[in-house]
DNA sequence: GCCATGGCTAGTA
DNA sequence: GCCATGGCTAGTA
């Protein structure tokens, strides 16, 4: 351990932080990619939670369905997940408008 | 090089 | 529609 050798368990500071932020999302509660962006103290690092979500949700057990794009829109790729993500979303009581966004001021506080 | 953004402009109606 | 953004990781040497 005299050289530069990271553990595989070992995250880095953001990358923990962010997932501590997104494991704290309760059920029915939406947020914003560059929401936890700005909540990990890097308001600009929107695409990096993206990346996390994207490669950790399953090893973490993240709320990857919380989370959607600044629109309120749901943004992810892949077809099946977007109506899975919806689903999710639906049975935590979270409702969506006419052209399939969530209403994000109803979570402003 | 990745990535599921975000914010600003151009251009249509 | 365009493109700057950013923290990390895979993969090479």
């Amino acid at each position: 351990m005299n050289r530069e050798h990271k553990s595989v368990t070992q995250l880095a500071p953001f990358t923990a932080e962010v997932v501590q932020i997104l494991k704290e999302i309760p059920p029915g509660y939406v947020v914003t990619y560059g929401q936890v962006a700005r909540m990990a103290g890097s308001p600009r690092a929107a695409r990096q939670v993206v990346r996390i979500l994207h490669s950790m949700s399953e090893k973490y057990g993240l709320p990857w369905h919380r989370v959607v794009n600044a629109k309120g829109e749901i943004a992810v790729p892949n077809n099946d997940s977007r109506e899975v993500q919806r689903l999710l979303l639906e049975a935590e009581g979270v409702s969506f408008t006419k052209d399939g966004r969530v209403d994000l001021a109803r979570f402003e506080k």
